[in-house]
DNA sequence: GTTTAGCACTCAGTCCCCCTGAGTGCTAAG
DNA sequence: CTTAGCACTCAGGGGGACTGAGTGCTAAAC
């Protein structure tokens, strides 16, 4: 059977009255619209040909139609109408951006909230320090006996601190020396540069300070890459409660949960080779938790050696349309942020 | 009407039972307990009288009895019985807190999930600096054209950060001097001591950085006491869901969303002259959302300049016992780990 | 051939009613 | 003072009956 214009155009319409309101629907309703010049009974042929090709479903006998994956997908891939941000609307979203990106302290945190409250929906932030990263500084600070703190400062201008507990005692002397010698020899290096024979020579500077040389290393090059390179948060989980598909609580906490866990940390993969916005619709979800929600990311620029994702996660029948035009737009506003203004020189050695 | 031992016995085991079940509890689940030798009409006469006194309510004529607030607050005050942790439990709460709070880069995050976890509520952390906190050292980082970091260190171990973008270009040398000038005049000086005159003579040795002297001197001093100064996180909202009395997604939703706004930054007021646990029953909290659900809450000492407090929310028939002991036992570890380790630490082993 | 009017049919949701059983209050006997 | 007994209350659940939105199909109209 073809997909003739006619038939896309109630499928548009289907889908865009049920985002709307949730509720099936019926050959009248969508006869009944303003540029729709057919009757019920002839709309009610097309959409059992949809149903038939995959695109509908029918929650029981009498009711009317819902949207099934497939729908949503070509609803997403071609038939939607792009969603222009209004004036005010850019206003209002660049209000809150500036209002809240003042201090990069929480970033990440600050993005997810941002971009959940933008939507309505829970919403995840991400960034990930690619291979590029370098060391720019270290710092090391007494604090009380037996512990130091060690601050290091990347060349993504991230600060990461932690603090060590010491089993001996360390005088501020050996710990300025070790200082002198972490940022002598290994700033500004890539990570291949980090040889064995490098960590020696670190080791036979440090003096007293050289028991420390293979705690501190290993917290920072494990903060450079792995684990603490990526750096994750989800916001505005309990909006979902707002979504009438969550009216059961249990479902609600289900698709919640997981939003916590780890399930979402293979999301970038599926935006490895993408660019611009990716819709994942229902089933295509990986995480079995996933399946009945739809996910919209964006990928933005961090420049250096970093690089974001913002998302959203929703029912199925979310508003694909706005949720992807404000997610773009809080992209390319996180992308200019972090975009050095053009620089003519750049103060370090200029390779990368 | 007085307030007998039997009919205190009673009212224990009315709340005991209503927590475990979250029912309306009947004059013959109370008679049939173990150690209660009287039939279920001696219990209803007692139960009427507890009504009448103010400890009961009755959801209707033919049901059972539930606590009243009042009810709460004397079962909490003097009835209940304390819960002991057992070994396992406390091995695995010390477990769960060893394995979180390695790095101290999030800190209050950490606690907030980790006591949500532990008791399978929400729960709130809050750090506040108190004015006892000073500088400890500052460092200024070139971060591409126009922007600098500024890293400050506090006495409390805490490390700030924030990107701060310039008007004007800045040349490295002016950076290091100002830094250098920072510290060796801003340091170590309690708050009383940022007079005009040191601030004065600080832009007056700043050289060329010494328009960066205001911005500078601002961020610090606003993370030292006030908005920066206090650090607060919540957790584990959505474990409010498991909870039978928050079925009702709506309900559930006022809650929540009254727990990220600043409905909770008047709690620490309430624990001002408290020490120990304090619990907060149902209309006792002034928060108006907060009117249904309980709030309990522990101090904890972050030694230094600092005072830290976590809590947790939740349905006025939560288990007081269990929540009480499990956040002291956490403010007891944050306690320890604070303090500062008089030797070097020991695996802890046979004391306490 | 395509579109539409008409009609019989289906079925989730709702209202209503009855029943059940847990729980009460009261009274009178132990 | 305690308890057995009894009449009473009422939320919750189950089972029809009804309603109305929506369908599929057919036959007439375009």
């Amino acid at each position: 059977m073809e997909l003739t214009e006619r038939k896309k155009k109630v499928l548009r319409c289907i889908v865009d009255l049920y985002i709307r309101t949730a509720e099936p629907v019926g050959s009248k309703a969508i006869a009944e619209l303003p540029d729709m010049n057919y009757s019920s009974a002839t709309i009610r042929n097309e959409m059992a040909d949809l149903l038939a090709m995959g695109y509908l479903e029918q929650p029981h006998t009498s009711a009317g139609r819902i949207p099934s994956a497939a729908g949503y997908r070509l609803y997403v891939d071609e038939l939607m109408a792009d969603y222009r941000l209004s004036m005010d609307e850019t206003k209002l979203l660049s209000a809150s951006f500036d209002e809240k990106m003042q201090q990069v302290d929480k970033l990440m945190e600050k993005v997810a909230k941002l971009v959940s409250q933008a939507t309505d929906l829970p919403a995840i932030s991400m960034a990930a320090r690619n291979s590029g990263a370098t060391f720019k500084r270290f710092e090391l600070i007494m604090a009380g006996q037996g512990n130091i703190i060690l601050v290091v400062m990347l060349s993504t201008d991230e600060v990461l601190n932690k603090l060590i507990k010491l089993p001996i005692a360390v005088e501020e002397m050996d710990l300025k020396l070790l200082g002198a010698v972490l940022n002598a020899s290994m700033t500004d290096i890539p990570q291949e540069g980090f040889t064995p024979e490098l960590l020696e020579r670190v080791i036979r500077s440090a003096g007293n300070a050289a028991m420390l040389v293979p705690v501190v290393v290993d917290f920072a090059t494990d903060a450079l890459r792995g684990k603490g390179g990526t750096n994750m948060a989800v916001a505005g989980q309990m909006r979902l409660l707002g979504q009438p598909e969550y009216r059961d609580v249990d479902k609600a906490q289900r698709v919640i949960t997981s939003l916590d866990e780890e399930a979402l940390s293979n999301l970038p993969a599926v935006m490895q080779n993408e660019n611009g916005t990716k819709v994942l619709v229902g089933p295509e979800n990986v995480a079995q938790e996933l399946k009945d929600t739809s996910v919209v990311m964006t990928k933005f620029d961090i420049g250096d050696g970093m690089q974001g994702m913002i998302g959203v996660v929703g029912p199925t029948r979310m508003d694909y349309a706005k949720v992807t035009a404000r997610l773009s737009y809080f992209a390319e506003s996180l992308s200019k942020m972090f975009a050095k203004p053009e620089q003519p020189q750049l103060p370090e050695g200029a390779d990368e």
